[in-house]
DNA sequence: GGTCAAAATGAAAACGGTTGTCAAAGTCAG
DNA sequence: CTGACTTTGACAACCGTTTTCATTTTGACC
């Protein structure tokens, strides 16, 4: 893994929510690191390949990032808001999914689920 | 709603699976129809804002349309070879969002799920 | 029929995130 | 140090989508 790639994981590490690519090319910017849109972008491909970030993509298209406390398969709980991410298990949902497929005859399973919602402190601040 | 939002929904309904727009565009215009690609996407736009077609994002970006049976809430278990899509009711889903959601303090939850796999009929022609 | 305003249409340009190009810079074993 | 290989980044190209704007169509109302 290039040195890039790993400046571009530890900026990852140190955020909360999901970040696009460009947003992270601003920051890392800001903080002085001489690193191009482009490296960027093939240091966020190569992360995700390897499995050491998680990729959406928000409703218009934007691919975003996420460096996962886990490489284990989970899914998202997401603030619309702020941001917020919090990785939840979903054994029945895995389960589910499995079922549904097997009824309809359909194999070699994967599935994507994430939720979005108004975190705990959106809603607090909006109510004020 | 418009003319050609009328024949935009014709079109997909006589679909199987998820369809691209500039894919519904070139079949309508094989088919003889006068339309222009900005009308096909404001038509899709119109047509989901109605919730009369579902919309889903492909992994490379790009949305694709269905005219679904239901208004209904439901998911999707789509071939990913063939582009078969079966339309799939999960109440255990939804109440595991509602749940974890809970749990974590998030309100006001919306969510995507969606079933990837391979169907019977590609199964078989693979192995032949 | 005719007239007019509002809505719909579509060709072309703009947009924006992403990917490709390619030459320069860096890395490292021998 | 040298040469082979990898990484980098400015910039251009790409491509799906949206915007623009002038033209056409529609549908009231006479």
């Amino acid at each position: 893994m290039s040195r890039s790639a790993e400046a571009v994981h530890e900026t990852l590490r140190h955020s909360e929510g999901f970040r696009s690519a460009q947003d992270i090319f601003t920051e890392m910017r800001a903080d002085g690191a001489k690193i191009g849109l482009t490296t960027v972008y093939r240091a966020l491909q190569a992360l995700s390949d390897d499995g050491r970030v998680d990729v959406l993509r928000t409703d218009d298209g934007e691919s975003v990032y996420r460096a996962c406390a886990t490489g284990d398969h989970h899914h998202h709980l997401v603030c619309r808001h702020c941001g917020h991410t919090v990785e939840v298990a979903g054994p029945d949902v895995e389960r589910w999914a499995e079922r549904v497929a097997a009824q309809n005859g359909f194999t070699e399973i994967t599935h994507t689920v994430e939720v979005f919602g108004t975190c705990n402190s959106c809603t607090a601040s909006a109510e004020r």
